[in-house]
DNA sequence: CTGAAAGCGCTTACAG
DNA sequence: CTGAAAGCGCTTACAG
């Protein structure tokens, strides 16, 4: 690096912690202990330091610190989509309860497929990321084994993987489809039907398997299935099979709210039905947009801050301590009942 | 750092290039220059480089890299709230974009006041990002001094400085108030309401003055008024006084959907009242569930994938040359006309 | 094409 | 408490 031009302020006129000790009369050392929490420094240091600082606009270089420390404070998260928004508001409150230990968040967007997630983590781990939250995607296992050499603690949000070979925090998703065959049981709700979303996930495989054993276990099968791999342009093929089908079912479990919605809006505006007299929607995720009065979709909560709050719980212990032990916190959920799926008449002639 | 047990491999396991350099019998440079573009290696030097790399899953260091290069391939991102739907949408064109072009994105979260997100950008210097978006936020012209002499270009997305001291990408508000005037009046509708965003925000000044300026233009005045801060318990609020105001207007124009999905809620399912033909709704941004069925609520668009388009271009731009003027990008959005305003009855009557 | 060496900005034992 | 020095993992002129 010899031939650089400005040696003296190389990153574009941004000063280091030689030109804050050459103001401060001080040495280079004496600048970074004033910087770092818990040196020895005296209070005339530190006061000539800080000031010198201040007017040279000085702040540590956070890369190069990280370079000593092997920490970089910073953590990736790798996300398919945010337009379902469960994982906007998931985003924004995991980033804010990072922030306040001190931790960012570097974004990955990667498809579905498992070659271009792996892709993807290879890449953050050239960023030296502290540890990596994976939220609706699944890692390689060789990738997985990779991070785990590397001392990479990986937190899966909302999916597990079957060899649990890392942390994850989940609801309870076979007992989330089971409450929600439970509940429309009850309404007096007959026959059934099932949007799925994409079955490599195990969140969809756990809705659909406890809806289906609910079912099963009072003599019931589902009488419409389609997919709807979680995206709402294929959700509004699925409705338009349902309307198609001969029997249609009485209530429709949609496998998370962003998909529900859709199939919402075609049975309510494309074929005029009404919901839920004439067909039962409920949903997964409880997403901000269920509770909005033009829907009132039931659906099965998933506790964003609580599911949040144990992320960052078990990223900090991970990052603290490479040892210890995956761990698979569940997150209880809760179905909120709402009029999408109450159909007070059915409740009284079912009693009959 | 002599004390240091596992002095070989300190970083947990992961190795080095002086690693690989050992065990393709090669210097460590001739590592380096395998994994630099258009560096010089023979191809025997390569693979020998590149079989050792993989044997031992080496990725070079790109927090090491920048300390030399200067670059740091991250942009930071503030952004205040991800509540409203357009932002996630924009995040995720923006961070896909970003990633193409080998960046990514580091999140910081920041509340609307001045001082919380100056602070958060001194942070965001910390990291030595290349570049920072702000999103839906306003910084302090003392730290847009700051990013500039030390070269840190930042552009901000959807909000103008009056000083123009940086690069900006919009719509243009002023426009869009005025077109949701034009069309309202067009539509025969006669009293009209505002309920304002944050009004520090340069986005809620530009549509207010456009769409109030179109209605003097005609001889019309605001008959109601209320602050919605572009925060949705607040716009419910504002809702409620309008249900209370003394004459209600025909027509009531919302700083932004994520407000105007409340609004139109409250007006239908807490008034019954019908819209459009008891009183028209026209929302701001053209967020997907202004398209949803339910609604169908009349927006102005502010084209994300364009606007995207354009920061990322501007990115780039001021990235690679670091004495270019700022710019201000106006990207020309539309109205989208949907049933919330249209009223055919008042139109026939508007011609009599 | 290749290796030895300097240096990016910082932290941290070490010796005073 | 303080400074000189080593070193984190890398890039890049320089000399061969």
């Amino acid at each position: 690096m010899r031939g650089r031009p400005t040696s003296r302020y190389p990153l574009s006129g941004r000063s280091t912690s030689a030109d804050v000790a050459r103001l401060a009369g001080v040495s280079q050392s004496a600048v970074s202990r004033v910087f770092t929490d818990g040196a020895s420094a005296s209070a005339k240091t530190s006061a000539k330091v800080k000031e010198a600082a201040e007017q040279l606009g000085y702040r540590p270089n956070r890369l190069a610190r990280s370079l000593l420390t092997g920490k970089s404070y910073m953590v990736g998260l790798v996300v398919a989509y945010l337009d379902n928004y469960f994982y906007p508001d998931v985003l924004e409150k995991l980033s804010k309860a990072l922030q306040q230990q001190g931790y960012h968040v570097l974004i990955f967007m990667a498809a579905q497929t498992a070659k271009n997630i792996d892709n993807v983590v290879e890449e953050i781990l050239e960023y030296q990321v502290d540890a990596i939250v994976t939220a609706s995607v699944a890692l390689s296992s060789e990738l997985v084994d990779r991070c785990q050499s590397e001392g990479i603690p990986i937190v899966q949000f909302n999916r597990v993987q079957e060899q649990s070979l890392f942390s994850s925090v989940t609801t309870d998703n076979v007992k989330g489809g089971r409450e929600v065959a439970h509940h429309l049981m009850e309404q007096g709700y007959q026959s059934f039907g099932y949007i799925a979303g994409w079955e490599g996930a195990s969140t969809q495989r756990d809705r659909e398997a406890g809806f289906t054993a609910a079912l099963a276990e009072n003599g019931l099968e589902l009488g419409f299935r389609a997919i709807g791999n979680f995206r709402t342009e294929q959700a509004y093929e699925a409705a338009k099979l349902l309307l198609e089908t001969e029997k249609r079912p009485e209530a429709i479990f949609v496998a998370n709210d962003a998909m529900a919605l859709v199939v919402m809006d075609v049975l309510r505006h494309e074929a005029g039905l009404n919901v839920p007299t004439d067909i039962a929607v409920v949903g997964y995720d409880d997403t901000p947009p269920a509770r909005w009065p033009s829907y009132d979709l039931t659906s099965f909560s998933q506790p964003a801050d609580e599911m949040v709050e144990n992320t960052v719980h078990l990223l900090i212990h991970h990052m603290s301590d490479n040892d210890t032990e995956p761990l698979q916190i569940t997150v209880s959920g809760q179905l909120k009942i709402r009029s999408s799926s109450t159909n007070v008449k059915k409740v009284s002639d079912a009693g009959v």
